[in-house]
DNA sequence: CGATGAACATCTTGTTCATTC
DNA sequence: GAATGAACAAGATGTTCATCG
């Protein structure tokens, strides 16, 4: 049994979510969470967001388009990977926030169990 | 910079807490910990108690020492090691809660902005 | 079986490098 | 520097084995 939620799949979770909300690619959602977290003094790895959207992939969650980022080519022909839900994707995450959130709610429990132990 | 607190520090808070208490050993300890978070699909692995407390011991918190577990010697021979706070223990413990405790808030405050963030 | 310990195997991470524009 | 990816190194854990009474 494990202890508490893995990063992996904590990204994973912000991840659909941001898909959700079509926010785009992978280095724009790294920065976003790096800037969310960043007072809380949590720095994501680079490598772990595109792991966990390699993995969301491979799972049969997302598919990948590829997009030229400026509007214009002619000045910037900087390649990016967009994500978006594949068919039976919006079902399989509704299904993974889930059991992520029964997750999280059992770390919750977890920690605030600590502090009123230990405390 | 780290995502969730470590499964040993959480572990090392509540052998400090419990030697307070003067609850004894070890394996005791593990037992107690495991039926404590039984009911949150929990369940400590009993190498990692004795890392935590060999970990412990090496930073000169606790000290060990030697009992025959039963008070009669020739019904019990089997030998339990008990852990005490050594002279400047106590103090090295308090810093440590300390320190846990503002890591259990942090990963506590993350948590709970992923809920909210996600659902 | 209770008790302690170490070894080993693995899984999850963090750091670094490679590549392109 | 923005962007993606992989390789590699290190750490933290879980599982198994060894020993003793």
């Amino acid at each position: 049994m494990a202890f508490l939620i893995a990063q992996r799949a904590f990204i994973k979770l912000y991840l659909i979510t941001m898909v959700e909300k079509n926010r785009g690619y992978g280095y724009q959602m790294l920065e976003e969470l790096r800037n969310e977290f960043k007072s809380f003094g949590y720095s994501p790895p680079q490598s772990e967001i595109y792991r966990a959207l390699h993995e969301l992939v491979q799972e049969g969650v997302l598919y990948r388009t590829k997009k030229l980022k400026g509007n214009d080519p002619s000045v910037d022909f900087q390649e990016i990977v967009l994500y978006h839900f594949t068919d039976q994707g919006a079902e399989l995450a509704k299904l993974y926030k889930k059991q992520v959130k029964a997750d999280l709610d059992r770390c919750l429990a977890i920690l605030h169990k600590s502090v009123e132990d230990n405390y």
